[in-house]
DNA sequence: AACTCAATTGCACAAATGTGCAAAAGGTGA
DNA sequence: TCACCTTTTGCACATTTGTGCAATTGAGTT
């Protein structure tokens, strides 16, 4: 065939995992693969060349080469980014970076997608979002939960240098220290920026608010919160009463009857990092906030960049509290979820 | 077959081209065939799915998909970087930026092959690798030369707004205008990244130095030159004397015998932007350059990045007299001239 | 409404890429 | 040096993608 190259590939039939980088021994030499990898990449994707002409030319295999790029696309060396200019957007995301002042990303979704579908659609896409948005020297805070949770799952390598992963808020609760599935979030983000991570090893909800006063005045705490009054950027996803797929934080052993009675009294729609909101954004006056771990509203928005991913119509509540708190500078969400957001402004408008 | 995904393309087997973007008729909306080249985009790159799949969800046919990501990739929707930290570069690659303080790119080729094909390589790989390098409210010097043509012939659309690409050097010689050549390089640069186009139509080299000061204080020339000097970004080739490919300033009605025994008695060894230099990169008291329509090395340096592309070893005195001249902050050449450059600095350091 | 021309689309085939599996190679310990 | 285990590699086949060409569709003109 006449012609000079052929489809390159971002990502194989499996799924892209952060892979772990061989570390040069010393001074800087990398390995002979990680070099063949780049070397490939380079060829393959800046030089239109096909597999077979790369393998003739670093005499190895034509399914040689197709592993150094798939080890290239998962260990960050190739960095994907789709964009249009502003003008350009699909009229949905300018309508909603414009009605609420938010940096939007519509993830394509089906119609009939159940949200489970859904979820793994846009965590996919966030997760490869998210990267190209980071810098170097970052100080990352990050609130888990079920969103965040399949995120992470989908995280591809970004490479920076000095930055720090920090853990917004607490996840122990009645039953569990929750430590295992929050630290995995954290570790999984860790590894693909390439970061230090901090850990926040405390409940998500008190008992009482003396106890986090005191837990508060810890100094091992004290580090913990001066990281995430420093935090360049913020990663959460929205919790919202009523969804049917529950965040963590209205089950699995967080939140007693009497705490989800004293939500409903406060009117509250739903939370982000599990600090709590009501539909018009705001968080005063909601008790349950004073046994919260997670950070004030005030230190979230003290963070230059903060992302919020939210997957699924029902979560459109406690997003609109969100929207209404100002908690996000961008913001990454499915279309149906979209639509139905401009739907019930305009509506409410 | 079960997996999430197939490898995704970047190029198709044609060259890519900087296509015409269809422009929207009004306030911003989109045309539909913009849009789904974007959605199908996101959903191949970001979301791993097939090309069938996506024709499934868009009700199209799977080489309707295959187009619309071709034009997504031609048209910048679809931006691919090759990265890969510092300390995990080449040995060679890391040698050069600490020996000679640039960022160095050093493209792969053969050992074995000519000066066309090693040309060719080096100029669609700097193509993919300047397009990154800009952003928005450039000024972007362009100083036309055989490596800038071809590379302006596998630029990829970069969008950015209010973007200025500025001609640095005149074209016009003995037997033509010059006109068309340079002009078609500046095109394909304003073209590629949506920027406006300054062309600068004088002769490369003026008869008598009292004619540049002449022409130099007419307003019109004035305005290009304030531009000039407020470029954010160069683009430059180097000419070498001796080169294999000589540059269009030493051959095609340029230069006349008289002039190449000047440069010959200032110990020329190159040229950048039309501007000669020495081996140890000196352009002072050389006698040419007041004749000269390419910028003062100090309007050169003003630049916060300075793009040099290098082909072939012939180009290597010329190579080193740019960087003893401090021309350059970001270098692309080809590896067997980044390894020539290397022992040449060895031999001599 | 009809005609013409240009652009778009889908089919069928060619080309390119992904990967299971077995063989080969490399590393480690005795 | 040998044995064993792990990792890497290449073959063969499956899967995915690219594109020439003819058909279809759309736009513009008469």
């Amino acid at each position: 065939m006449i012609g000079p190259s052929v489809p390159r590939p971002f990502a194989d039939r499996h799924r892209t995992r952060t892979a772990e980088l061989p570390v040069p021994a010393s001074g800087g030499a990398s390995s002979s693969r990680a070099l063949d990898a780049l070397r490939a990449a380079q060829m393959y994707y800046l030089q239109d060349m096909t597999m077979d002409a790369i393998a003739r030319e670093l005499r190895t295999s034509r399914s040689t080469v197709s592993r150094l790029l798939s080890s290239a696309r998962e260990t960050g060396v190739v960095q994907i980014q789709i964009t249009s200019p502003h003008e350009r957007a699909p009229q949905l995301e300018q309508q909603i970076s414009r009605e609420f002042g938010v940096e939007a990303h519509v993830v394509p979704v089906t119609e009939t997608g159940h949200e489970a579908e859904v979820l793994e659609r846009v965590a996919i896409q966030a997760a490869r979002t998210i990267g190209p948005l980071l810098g170097s020297n970052a100080i990352i805070g990050v609130a888990w939960g079920s969103t965040i949770s399949a995120v992470s799952r989908h995280l591809t390598r970004k490479i920076t240098h000095d930055s720090t992963v920090v853990q917004l808020n607490g996840a122990g609760n009645t039953q569990t220290t929750g430590i295992t599935y929050a630290s995995e979030i954290l570790r999984r983000f860790g590894k693909a920026y390439g970061a230090r991570v901090e850990q926040f090893p405390v409940p998500a909800f008190f008992d009482r608010p003396s106890t986090k006063t005191a837990m508060w005045g810890e100094r091992s705490v004290q580090r913990i919160l001066d990281l995430q009054s420093r935090m360049t950027t913020a990663i959460f996803g929205v919790g919202s009463v009523g969804s049917e797929i529950p965040s963590h934080v209205y089950s699995g052993g967080y939140l007693d009857p009497d705490a989800l009675a004293m939500l409903a009294a406060d009117e509250v729609v739903g939370d982000a990092a599990t600090v709590f909101f009501r539909a018009d954004g705001t968080d005063q006056g909601i008790a349950m906030n004073d046994r919260s771990s997670g950070p004030d509203f005030s230190v979230l928005r003290a963070a230059r960049r903060r992302i919020c991913v939210v997957s699924g119509e029902s979560k459109i509540n406690g997003l609109r509290g969100a929207l209404a708190a100002g908690l996000a500078t961008d913001l990454i969400l499915d279309e149906v979820t979209a639509r139905r957001l401009v739907q019930v402004a305009a509506e409410n408008g």
